[in-house]
DNA sequence: TCCATAGGTTCTTTTTTGGAACCTTGATAC
DNA sequence: GTATCAAGGTTCCAAAAAAGAACCTATGGA
């Protein structure tokens, strides 16, 4: 499979890798969270090359995954803001915001924490059970295929991890 | 900034994303939950290069996500398996998963379905507070600088999303 | 002897990045 | 009026990474 072909495989992990996969893409969109909307901010944040940082938000307009609006006239400038679609990647950065605090912390401790405004207090993001609300490890889910599984010669049938 | 200096960050994402931001390495992560283990599996699997699929495992191997395991001598063959550390990454692919589910599924719905172990039921996963259990959204987080922060001339604050 | 299998490595070509310079529109300074 | 600056790009070239195919090694079997 090419890396273009990605978003039409039968799998939901796959396509979305295909919008937010690549090298920069998660990275501008963690600066998206954290409030920045403009170009050169980015781009100074971020220390990527304008080139892909113009590729990389090109594609997220694209996949409705950010929005420009006009914030000035004469000369008209834009800047870029998550989309509700985009506003729904929240919970793939906190999940790797969790794993990094856990597994790539230096003795310093975590470098940003985040506040729950509900509640008040310093979070970690768990994740749950829709059904029964209790908190799902790799071990505990079984998967099988749904209405969207076209099976097709080349795939192989999800089995279950030991 | 590097992709390399990616994990030199005060800032968790990037350095999660150091292990597993790049075009292939989730994909692979993917099929290790789903219990695939070996090189020509995988290979198969996902349509890869056989180059990248060695560079990427010996990666994971040296970030501590897999190990290998012997299954048979004569000749050696060994086959790769989720760490623990691999294992919390379980959260991400969920995350990434249910994304994927809501926006990027065609008309047929979701090509595969989790079952949660715990309560037998069909079940999507959600992000909830640790301390108080509800569920979080993008808007509900509040970020401030932690004990690993370190301040550098070229950051900048984190700010709140609006 | 010939073929197959698992797990790679090597080679060449095509895409992506990195890095720097340049362009455009208007605002402001001299 | 000329010079400079800012934001948000585009263009060009070199370096790095990925795609695609062929080759290698150890063993086992027909």
């Amino acid at each position: 499979m090419r890396w273009e072909e990605l978003d039409q495989q039968p799998c939901s992990v796959a396509r979305a890798l295909s919008v937010v996969g690549d090298r920069w893409t998660l990275l501008v969109l963690r600066d998206c969270f954290l409030g920045v909307r403009r170009f050169d901010a980015f781009e100074k944040r971020l220390g990527i090359t304008r080139h892909v940082l113009t590729d990389r938000l090109k594609k997220l307009v694209h996949e409705g995954v950010l929005y420009k609006a006009p914030y000035q006239d004469k000369p008209r400038r834009e800047e870029y803001r998550l989309t509700d679609k985009g506003l729904d990647l929240h919970p793939v950065l906190m999940a790797l915001v969790s794993w990094g605090d856990h597994h790539m912390a230096d003795d310093r401790g975590a470098p940003i924490v985040r506040i729950h405004k509900g509640c008040g207090e310093v979070m970690r993001p768990v994740m749950v059970c829709s059904e029964c609300g209790e908190p799902v490890s790799a071990r505990e889910v079984k998967v099988e295929p749904g209405t969207g599984w076209a099976a097709q010669a080349t795939d192989v049938m999800p089995i279950e991890i030991g």
